[in-house]
Parts: C-alpha cells; sequence; structure tokens
DNA sequence: TCTCGGGACGACACCGGCGTAATTCCGTCG
DNA sequence: CGACGGAATTACGCCGGTGTCGTCCCGAGA
C-alpha cells in the first residue's frame, strides 16, 4: 500500500506453492500453453506472470488430476473442453472424463447412469473441493490476502 | 490335435492381438512385472510364454486404464492390490481408483457416497466390460477357439 | 538513475515407456 | 537329424515431463 495499489493476482511462485506444484511445472504449463497466467504474460526474461485467481482453480485442478495418476496428455485434452464451460458455478459441479470426452455433471444420479453404461473408465473429479483447497492454502500461506469467494487480491 | 493335445493358453503374440496392445508393451510388462505369464515364463531367449484366460483379462483391464490416460506407474500400483482380490465373480463389480487407494464396489450407491465425499480424483473401471471385449474379441480373432465364461483354450 | 533481487529463459540431463531393428535361439516338422 | 520359422532377447533411439544450473534482464525502491 505504500504506492496506491498493488497489482491484482498472484507471482508464479507463490502460485505454486499455493496451488503445491514446483515452479518448473508451472513454468513449463505456461510455455507449453497449458495454463497461461491471464493478468500479465511473460514478455521475455525478466518479466513476470500475473495468475488470476481462476488460473489457481485451473492449476489445482489439474495437480488433483496428476496425483490421481492422470497422464499431462490427456489433462490438456480434458481443459480444452473445460476452459469453456468453467464459469462461476464451479460449486458442487463434478468433471467426468471418459475416455477422450468430458462433461459437466450435476448430480449423483447421472454419474451411476455414466457407470451403468460405462463402457471405458471415468475419471471423476469434485470441482468443488478444488475451490476450498485453494481458498484453504491461500489462508494458511498467506493469511493477509483478501478473499471474497471467487475474487482475491494478492500482493508482492 | 494332430499330436495329442495342444498346451493350454495363449501365446505373446495372441494375447497381444486379443486385448488390443503391441507386442512391444507385452514384453516390457512382462520384463518389468506388471503382468507375467502364469502358464509359462520365459526361459532365455527362444522360448515361449504362456498366457492364461486370466492374465487376458488383466492386460485388458490394464489397457483400458492406459486409453482413459491413467499413467502406468499409476497402474502398477493398482494391481498390486487388485491381484489378490480379482477372484471369480469379476463380473458386475467395479473397481473405484482415489489417489492411490483401490477399492471393488458393487452398487452404483456406494460410488455416489465415495464422490460425495470425494476428496481427490475418482477412476472407475466396470470390471465386467473387461470380460466382455476380451471374449469378443478372442471369438472375432480366432473363432475356433473354445470358450466357457471364465475359462478358455488356446492352440497355435 | 543506479542498484539489486527475483523471476523468466535456455541448455542440459535424466528417467519411464515404449518403437525399431538385428540377433539368438527353442521347437517342431519333415 | 537338419533346417526353418516364430518368439524372446539385446541394443539403440525417441519423446514427454521435469529437475538443475547459469544467465540475463525487468522492475521496484531509494
Amino acid at each position: 500500500m505504500t504506492t496506491e495499489r498493488m497489482i491484482d493476482g498472484f507471482s508464479g511462485k507463490k502460485a505454486a506453492e499455493i496451488v503445491g506444484i514446483t515452479y518448473r511445472q508451472l513454468d513449463y504449463w505456461a510455455r507449453t500453453d497449458l495454463v497461461r497466467p491471464t493478468l500479465a504474460e511473460a514478455r521475455g526474461s525478466g518479466s513476470r506472470r500475473r495468475y488470476s485467481y481462476r488460473d489457481l482453480l485451473e492449476l489445482k485442478a489439474i495437480k488433483n488430476l496428476l496425483d490421481a495418476g492422470i497422464r499431462l496428455e490427456t489433462v490438456r485434452d480434458v481443459f480444452g473442453y473445460l476452459r469453456d464451460e468453467l464459469g462461476e458455478d464451479v460449486t458442487q459441479v463434478n468433471l467426468v472424463i471418459s475416455g477422450n470426452r468430458s462433461v459437466l455433471v450435476r448430480s449423483g444420479e447421472e454419474i451411476i447412469d455414466l457407470v451403468q453404461n460405462g463402457q471405458g473408465v471415468l475419471n471423476i473429479l469434485p470441482l468443488g473441493g478444488v475451490k476450498e483447497e485453494v481458498d484453504a492454502a491461500i489462508v494458511e500461506l498467506f493469511p493477509d490476502l483478501e478473499i471474497e469467494s471467487s475474487a482475491a487480491t494478492g500482493s508482492n
């Protein structure tokens, strides 16, 4: 607050800490167009990326998929679809990945149907948990940051 | 039938064809102790592996997990657990992989519970489908082989 | 405007999971 | 018994996904 107002968002290092990935992964994903910082891209060596709160949600969702043993290649396909549908009501929605197809599902009933008909393997990621995990990590690591349920402010 | 009776089981090449993987994968998996032929191991160059019908089920289950984008490393962990539980009633049972834990689940209700409590990602593989797929592939590729629901005879 | 530090960039290495040959046999059949 | 075909073995290479370093440079602070 010394100057006037810090730029919103999170630095690369902080984003990596919050979602629990290495900086190398964050960097690699940014370069290969998996998750790029929406607030500020890198413009050459020495510049600084700025990640939005929604970027953190995507990063955390990816982290969860990786922890579940999903290949990064598959994650790329999934988020090609998911990026459009990822609205503001991420709460209580489940992401279902069936082979190379991805669907957003609300109720548990729909999931049963998919399992019944289910050919192939279903990967189910509860997106609500993602938001909770990110928020928890923020208050734990950087308690001074304000969180207002789907929007946050970051400082360096 | 010229000699007397062919040795039961499937050759490596046939097993690979039936489950839809490359021979190189089958070989690599056998050497790295993911799926080894139960009827006859390799005893040096020139020898021949013999795979049982249940081996085919495991191979096909693995193939399905790979197609779903699961990392082979994770598959290894899963089958460390699954190999004991993989009884004869593989029909209509679902394999649920939660992180590094794996569970066998019968009804769809239990799945919903898991999703509701669900932290992390759930991978669901319907094992019944595996058996159907293998049987179908056998009759399609080698119609002369007899299939008796959970036991089969192979010739070269 | 000078400095100084953090962060992007580039090159390199490494390991897993195969593909692609060439090689070496075992088995079986004539 | 001698040859031949099919299958296991070995060697080599490739590519994806990171870890590790060293370098370079932007940006904030004074």
